[in-house]
DNA sequence: CCAGCAAGTAAACATATGTTGACTTCCCGG
DNA sequence: CCGGGAAGTCAACATATGTTTACTTGCTGG
């Protein structure tokens, strides 16, 4: 929508090119990926055009097209990166440091972005296929998270607990949307310091250590 | 982007045509709001079409141009409306009954959706000035909670406090959409009374009754 | 060194979408 | 009963956007 002048990905003065090679179709893959996770987290899916993820990556928009088949194909790329990553975190972190975890997650707000996967999950798609893929990834991180806490599939009476690691997973999310995407301040400036006391709070007291 | 069959807010049945004016300003404006309101908030800004309104709404899509001006005039209304009835909730609600009136908006999945109006607030937009407004609302609301627990504008050592209504915020909004946009199982399916549970341990850990 | 092929580019296309302006239909006060 | 204005409709337009096709560029193995 708005038109920033596009990241060349290459220090743009004509001194040193940075050794970006180039013709490398992973890397142009990769910038691709980056660009588009970027966008999508903070503008979500149906705001952000093909062209101005090319533009972001500085490369050609005809390339979205070659390497991911479609817009469409693009975003599940960058969920499926998000959710490996969101497992991973919630996944083999010992229980008790899982609000750290989260914390670290949610005060990340470097173009690394891990805050904007975390974004990506809750922004709108408006896609029907892309909404399945970002349930699946939710689905398995809540029961990843619950796990920690003594949750076992199918088990009487540990519907609860799920339930609640899945609130657990919302509030993360959201707190990580408001800070990153939204930019509600304080929460927007607050350091991951300030984060992490709360945040063990909130988790400790949605799935208190077993 | 799917096709539905307009909703023609009067029984299609030629037998009784259920008291709807068939020439009413005031009451026309309402449906578009109303269909609005839940496109929006599930589907997001960029994904929703006018013409998507307009047919929910049974009314011509020229209409929107002429009662909001816009697409994005109809977007601040809604945003406006959802603040109203959050500022409402996190207002005049006694300090210690926050947690019930929160799970009670989040509960309720109903077509009159303050589920829906709770969404409203994260999902994305990609359009600055409609950003901006719901930037506003949220930072209304944040206070208004924040100082039913005692925080007070520029006292030393209460930013904490807002910083902690923020997230509590934050984490409401962020089930309310898991729940009704996302539709996450078990989330989606339980009931009001599973949820104020939970909701009030977070609450209560984020914000301590002072 | 150079042929061939992968990587990258540019332009065009078809369509969806927000908005507008001219037109029609209905209601109601005189 | 009727004229005027409000409420609603229709069709067109300008543009933005996802995708494709034909083309160019540069690297590399033989």
């Amino acid at each position: 929508m708005t038109a920033e002048p596009p990241v060349p990905a290459t220090s743009s003065t004509a001194g040193e090119p940075a050794q970006r090679r180039r013709r490398d179709a992973a890397e142009t893959r990769q910038l691709l990926l980056d660009a588009a996770r970027q966008r999508f987290a903070r503008d979500g899916y149906a705001a952000t055009t093909v062209r101005d993820i090319a533009d972001d990556a500085g490369v050609n928009v005809a390339l979205i097209s070659r390497y991911f088949t479609s817009k469409e194909g693009l975003f599940e790329a960058c969920l499926r990166a998000a959710g490996d990553e969101l497992r991973r975190t919630t996944g083999q972190t010992p229980a008790d440091r899982v609000p750290e975890a989260i914390a670290r997650h949610i005060a990340d707000l470097g173009a690394a972005g891990l805050s904007s996967q975390l974004s990506l999950l809750l922004r709108s798609s408006g896609d029907a296929r892309a909404d399945e893929i970002r349930r699946g990834v939710l689905v398995r991180s809540s029961e990843q998270l619950a796990a920690a806490r003594g949750w076992r599939p199918g088990e009487p009476g540990s519907e609860q607990l799920l339930l609640r690691a899945q609130m657990a997973l919302a509030a993360g999310i959201g707190v990580a949307v408001l800070r990153s995407s939204i930019r509600l301040e304080p929460l927007s400036s607050a350091t991951e310091e300030d984060l992490v006391g709360p945040l063990r709070d909130l988790v400790d007291a949605l799935l208190p250590p077993h």
